[in-house]
DNA sequence: TATTGTCTTGAAAACGTTTACAAGAAAGTC
DNA sequence: GACTTTCTTGTAAACGTTTTCAAGACAATA
């Protein structure tokens, strides 16, 4: 590593002063070409790269983002980081990970480290109790953007997907196909976008006026296991449905296992949809028809709008909700007793 | 964010000089107890956090360490994550994110920026073409450690997964319980894990005096699909398998699908073992017998390496492989025929 | 009481930049 | 040729810390 090379040895080296080295660093105003040739030359030569500390102790700031998920490892998170770093590397800006995995304490410790410390800005990821730091952020005008804000009742800046017009899409699309009983496995229902997505299947089966049975929905919990015991169950009902829609992809998944290990075909004896769209989605048999939700553009988005906040911290939050898209394939068709 | 307290005016406000008030914050030798007290006083009542930048450009290190990672959003890279941030937070670290996704040359060129950089040392995992910036790191002496370094034939500092015994102990699991044809899905030939695999595979058969049958050995690719595929030309083949061990857990889900749809039940018709211990793996229906990375530990193990390089740069290498375990879950029972 | 040693404290320098300021050089303008 | 104006350049100050140095205060020792 030996001593680092800074501004000062390019100088020497170019023979003019540090000055005229940062002025050619930065934007190059102001420097006369032979010079700044001269300068460039001597950078290649020492391997130059300008000290990064040094620069936002100058500035004020870091070019840095904080990013806090709670968990890493879902496909979801990983679409949706794959977003925020190509609008900040674009921008320039590093992003610092923060994850609080199941610790709740750890969240709001956290947080007042990196609005402190060394990022520039703040965003959330599907925030758990948000409700202990939210107030601190706001108050101190530190910059942050919410995605997947799970109705959290508040006003900032956050970035969603439309949970409750994805369910009802694909629901529609079941009603299309000539199911009449639809079998519905919820999300945990203590979060917003489970809610909405429940909401949206029982609004496209009144629009249908096709009466909602109870009966036909079962509570989840976003897991595999739960969806399959909720199929389980649903396929023991006198009156079993002819579809059954998970309120995400990993529950479908659940539902699959559980039609086929009681014998039946997919997807000609139950149509099953989910919602995400993970990429797992498109590799299951039969591929499954589920609800895209744009994660990548959620994280772009909202890494956008952080950006436009750090730029201009009065502008007044937006509240975004980005639109899902049905993706049809393989784990939906008609029922078998369309007739009837 | 108006503008932010210092050291300064914490010394103003308990009337000290802004040494102490640093000598405070640091180890505290020192300072006679009454002004400590006035000065811890003085910080909280205006809430002083210390400045990170100023910290780092004066000590010359950074407290962050570079994390490369072609893709987020698999829970393997989600796991050993996790053991990486709870190493490193334990050190004050703090843990920037990079993911190269699928672009060839970003991986370099991050490289480049993050080693001269923010970052004091950089974790890599399963890095895909690393050759172009293996050789710029070790001749800077950067610190550095690999994560699963796919048999790349080098002498850094790595940490993997005993790969080769992991495959012979869940062979000969399937052997022990009276399988004789064992079919095997690879995973993508190329990475040295998946070499690895199908080698302990084939020396538990060995040692077993069970010829080795190449129609039984298919490849995949570690993903669903070719589980899928893989497991449908096993069935279809005059005396097909009565177990299938695939390579990863993803690719096993796709033999169980596969099975499932050739119209035969599990686990009864075909014991299933996968690779990795993903999460998913506890949860698919039947819960599927695998082997165990540690891979929380692997990332615990590589950050602790590479905080001990970053102390003693000059320390020999250290080639870690950390031992697999095999679990048994439902997806494994001893084969139907067992008589014959 | 003089001498030594240990604590405690503040002043100042340093880390590597960016940028305001001032001043000299070059180039127009009359 | 004198006067502006615009470029170009260097000097110095600042960003917020940590740490070295030196000196003053105090206690222990002779």
């Amino acid at each position: 590593m030996s001593r680092n090379v800074t501004i000062v040895d390019v100088a020497q080296e170019a023979e003019v002063s540090y000055a005229t080295v940062s002025r050619v660093i930065n934007n190059g105003a102001h420097v006369r070409p032979e010079k700044r040739e001269r300068v460039l030359r001597a950078m290649a030569k020492l391997g130059f790269t300008v000290n990064q500390q040094a620069r936002s102790l100058r500035a004020g700031r870091s070019q840095v983002i904080g990013l806090l998920v709670h968990d890493l490892g879902t496909s979801y998170i990983g679409e949706i980081i794959r977003g925020i770093e190509a609008e900040l590397s674009a921008a320039s800006y590093d992003l610092m990970l923060y994850t609080t995995h199941r610790r709740k304490t750890k969240e709001a410790t956290y947080v007042s480290a990196i609005t402190r410390g060394m990022a520039d800005g703040l965003l959330l990821v599907l925030p758990r109790n948000p409700e202990a730091y939210l107030e601190s952020l706001r108050q101190r005008h530190f910059p942050y953007v919410l995605i997947d804000h799970q109705g959290i009742d508040e006003t900032g800046p956050a970035v969603g997907a439309t949970n409750w017009q994805g369910a009802y899409d694909a629901t529609q699309h079941l009603l299309g196909l000539g199911h009449r009983r639809i079998g519905f496995i919820t999300g945990q229902v203590e979060m917003g976008c489970a809610r909405d997505r429940l909401a949206g299947y029982r609004a496209a089966l009144a629009a249908a006026g096709v009466p909602a049975d109870p009966a036909l929905v079962r509570e989840g919990d976003f897991f595999q296991p739960h969806g399959f015991a909720g199929a389980r169950a649903l396929l023991a009902l006198p009156q079993p449905p002819s579809a059954i829609f998970a309120s995400n992809d990993v529950s479908a998944f659940g539902v699959m296992e559980a039609v086929r290990d009681a014998g039946k075909r997919l997807p000609d004896d139950m149509s099953i949809v989910g919602f995400d769209d993970i990429p797992q989605a498109a590799q299951v048999n039969p591929t499954l028809t589920t609800v895209r939700q744009p994660l990548e553009q959620m994280g772009r988005t909202a890494a956008r709008m952080l950006l436009e906040i750090i730029g201009d911290p009065d502008r007044p939050a937006a509240r975004v909700e980005l639109p899902t898209e049905l993706i049809v394939r393989a784990s939906t068709r008609p029922p078998k007793d369309r007739a009837s």
